[in-house]
DNA sequence: AGAAGAAATGTAACCGCTTACATTTCTAAT
DNA sequence: ATTAGAAATGTAAGCGGTTACATTTCTTCT
């Protein structure tokens, strides 16, 4: 196939041509779209007039080649049909187009051996900047993206001293909150369902924030009954069936995420127990589907969207070249009827 | 900043280092990473092991500029916070994936303009190819998307007969199938509420699902009592409450999606209204949420990841020069308790 | 009017890769 | 051994922009 004409029609046209039909350099073309400033009035009225009249539109590849930079930037989650994420996407992505930037997508699976090679792969595919999902992976990528020049967000997670930009909150901290709480209003045996702690920071550190909460309330943490599954409505509600028949069963189930709260709760209803009277419950995420599960779920609130936002800020900051520092957003205790 | 250096280290091989390293042509070079079965076996191996020594990855800008293919492929959805979508998304971007695609993502809002503009913007990123929801804009768009070759799969829709490519499923027989159901039940008050039809063509089509079905039962389809909205569940509880405050309360409400049924169901509920004895609700999609609902939610079934997957494969075999047909995919009313 | 300096524009090298075409090397048949 | 033809490799011309540097055209001041 022609590549330079399309199914009957004209060729796609150049610098050169819109050069031509202006009557000026291809340098000048060049200048009027990308600094517009250092131009007269004159030629960058008859120059766009050109563009216009030709239907221009810059060669991408070509426009990145020469100057280096795509206006792309990567992003890397572990799925999009965990709604936080798709949230959190979605605001990101905004963000980006408002400052002329596309979003390259790839997923992980959660799995640390696949986000470094998507990791790879953006970068070859010549994304500008990246951003990644909490802090937990082999130093050399670090050294990889510092190498060639890629700056990098995290978010999920806030590590301010690790000297890695990031824009997110602190899962231990948010979830020892909730586990102070919960210990204040008198549960001592507690069963946590958090998804795998060994390739998860934001997992790890969230059981780590109950853990702290224990000790700080003169618990034992090694009696917390902790089940660890991956991210479903099932798995949440075969894990509560398993901890509830377990010989020492929690008073109160602690879970890594809503929707793994969400099923520890249609478990409770199978097993015909009361919640909270029963049982009590526990999310974290503060999804859509936390208010109208069939008992509205206490949670901590996690602002996705604005961290979308931020991520997106930050890093066109720093891609503009200056230094924006990491953001530790606040998260919230959202108590309803579940505890 | 000097681009060929970072921070101290060396600067990024090209295939002129490789070529130079492993004592052949840069051509040789190219070869052996794009069709390696022209070379032969020793220099292959004396390439990569260069390669693989020098840590060389192809300039991506280079390459697309040279051979005119990006490998990106872009998707533009109305929002990746509507879990259909991100779910949908997520199936095609593993399938891209797997064929070693890379996925752009821009986002419409659900508005014509804002689509038209992203679809240029993802064009003149060098899309290869084009992912779009639904069929309805404007003709000039396809012309320009046929002029530069850059073909397109539609999705959420099936239009078989227009002569464009789609993989979806037929939005008005699957909702009339549902509106038989309510009919056959006896139920003739029929209340609505949709997405706006005026520029979205799966919500126009399941409204017209419903009034086929309404006149197939001699019923009049001026009967039915329409709200439109946009999507959230408070929106839906909102436009709910306004059906139930009117003159003729309908006994069934048909939402256009689930999110809006969900909203439906809250406001049943504060209205203390039982469902389905008071008042019966149907939504559309079958998303998690669906079956989380205080009231298991007659709906019906999209198969979303199936046809993102599909799609993604659609398009990559059209890429490699097949003509791959369209594909109407099925659907499944879902009969649960709210009906 | 003439000169100095600023502003606008032009020239052409370069970005890193692919690929058409030319050349060399190998294979196998005469 | 010779040689035709196939296979492997090399040469170099783009691909379509950007931008450093050179040149021309304005201003403005003496």
């Amino acid at each position: 196939m022609d590549k330079t004409h399309s199914s009957g029609g004209r060729p796609v046209p150049t610098v050169a041509d819109v050069a031509a039909a202006a009557g000026v350099s291809t340098a000048t073309v060049s200048r009027c779209l990308n600094s517009p400033t250092v131009v007269s009035e004159k030629t960058l009225k008859r120059v766009m007039e050109a563009v216009e009249r030709l239907g221009y539109s810059p060669n991408f590849s070509a426009r990145a080649l020469a100057s280096n930079r795509t206006n792309m930037v990567g992003a890397i989650i572990p799925t999009m049909e965990n709604a936080i994420f798709a949230r959190g996407l979605q605001a990101f992505q905004e963000e980006l187009q408002r400052h002329g930037r596309t979003l390259l997508v790839a997923s992980s699976s959660y799995r640390l051996d696949l986000e470094e090679q998507q990791i790879k792969t953006l970068s070859a595919r010549g994304a500008d900047a990246l951003l990644l999902i909490g802090y937990q992976r082999d130093a050399r990528i670090y050294d990889y993206l510092e190498k060639r020049d890629i700056p990098v967000v995290l978010t999920w997670a806030s590590r301010p001293d690790s000297g890695l930009l990031s824009v997110g909150f602190d899962n231990r901290k948010a979830m020892k909150q909730l586990a102070d709480m919960v210990i204040q209003e008198g549960y001592t045996a507690i069963g946590c369902i958090s998804a795998e702690t060994g390739t998860n920071d934001r997992a790890r550190d969230r059981v780590e924030g109950i853990r702290a909460a224990m000790r700080d309330a003169h618990l034992d943490p090694g009696t917390l009954q902790l089940i660890e599954t991956t991210y479903s409505i099932e798995n949440g509600e075969a894990a509560f069936a398993q901890l509830m028949s377990g010989a020492a069963q929690p008073e109160v189930v602690m879970c890594g995420n809503d929707v793994l709260a969400i099923g520890a709760l249609k478990g409770a209803a199978s097993l015909g127990l009361r919640v909270p009277e029963d049982v009590a419950i526990t999310g974290f995420d503060d999804i859509e589907l936390a208010q109208v599960a069939p008992y509205p779920l206490t949670t901590v609130h996690v602002p996705h969207r604005r961290m979308g936002q931020l991520a997106a800020r930050v890093l066109v900051e720093t891609l503009d070249g200056l230094e924006p520092p990491s953001v530790e957003l606040p998260v919230e205790i959202c108590r309803r009827q579940t505890l």
